[in-house]
DNA sequence: CTTGATGCAAATGGTTTGCATGTTT
DNA sequence: AAACATGCAAACCATTTGCATCAAG
């Protein structure tokens, strides 16, 4: 079911699959997803990264790169509380669990969902494809620790 | 454990119970969060809707006390992809199911994500309070209807 | 050579903020 | 009076868009 590890030629094949044409913005685009791992990245930590190589690409095409991969299915969307749009290769779907005292997140296996799957599906024959959910809450160390200063605070 | 829907002088009661100042934008807003019901209304909205009885309440305010609100827990927010960020009293928690063929949502109740908060429980030690959620997926309609134009497009 | 992609700069739009003033306590 | 809330206008910041140029098919 999970999909292993794609290569960057894989991608970048799938892309051109598409009828995208195969640019260097893009193809940095997709190197920097692919080194990211299942680590989240907003357009503009993307643009920054790969102005290391490529410092003509633009943060607007990244912009645009990503609406594309998105659109194809490469890519998954992510969007946490207020902050700006995180992107992730697509094949690694998971969910998240965040903790609104400490700010940790910890992912979860897509499979965590199938009964709400299951639910929908029995009662309204909905089909759920559910992308990406972000489940707000306590975390382990937070709920015995307390008071505890946050880490990854605002 | 669902609380009954509460009236305006009770909501009003709890914000100045938080420490918060009893002001007419105050009230206005709660007022139009309790007539909204479980609609989802987003600040703009909401002060359009203010604007016709209390002209001279600006939009920030509205934001001001949205937050306020927020925090206070009096309210809750709900993020649709990459609209506005929306309002509703909270108390009546629950989550949705869209369409992303046809842009229907479904409204689901709280307790359908039970499953899910006892495993994150079990295997993280997360107390899950979940706000609200989005499925993204296919309604039923669309399920069977296969192809056909969409309502709400973007 | 045709169409899609890019760079750049400028516009957008939701949301936030600084500050002086008005209100609640 | 003191602390807080508001109105207003200006600032912010992520994201989008128009357009002329460039590159991929």
């Amino acid at each position: 079911m999970a999909a292993a590890r794609p290569t960057l030629d894989d991608l970048f094949a799938e892309l051109r699959a598409r009828g995208l044409r195969a640019t260097t913005a893009r193809r940095a685009v997709l190197a920097e997803l692919l080194v990211a791992g299942d680590t989240h990245l907003t357009a503009d930590e993307l643009a920054r990264r790969i102005h290391a190589d490529h410092p003509a690409v633009h943060l607007s095409t990244v912009y645009r790169t990503l609406d594309a991969l998105a659109e194809a299915g490469l890519i998954a969307v992510a969007r946490f509380a207020d902050q700006p749009v995180t992107y992730h290769l697509a094949g690694d779907v998971h969910h998240h669990a965040v903790c609104t005292a400490c700010g940790a997140t910890i992912n979860l296996p897509a499979e965590v969902l199938a009964p709400v799957q299951r639910r929908l599906a029995r009662d309204h024959g909905f089909v759920a494809d559910p992308r990406h959910l972000t489940i707000t809450g306590t975390c382990a160390a937070c709920v015995d620790g307390a008071a505890r200063p946050s880490p990854s605070e605002r």
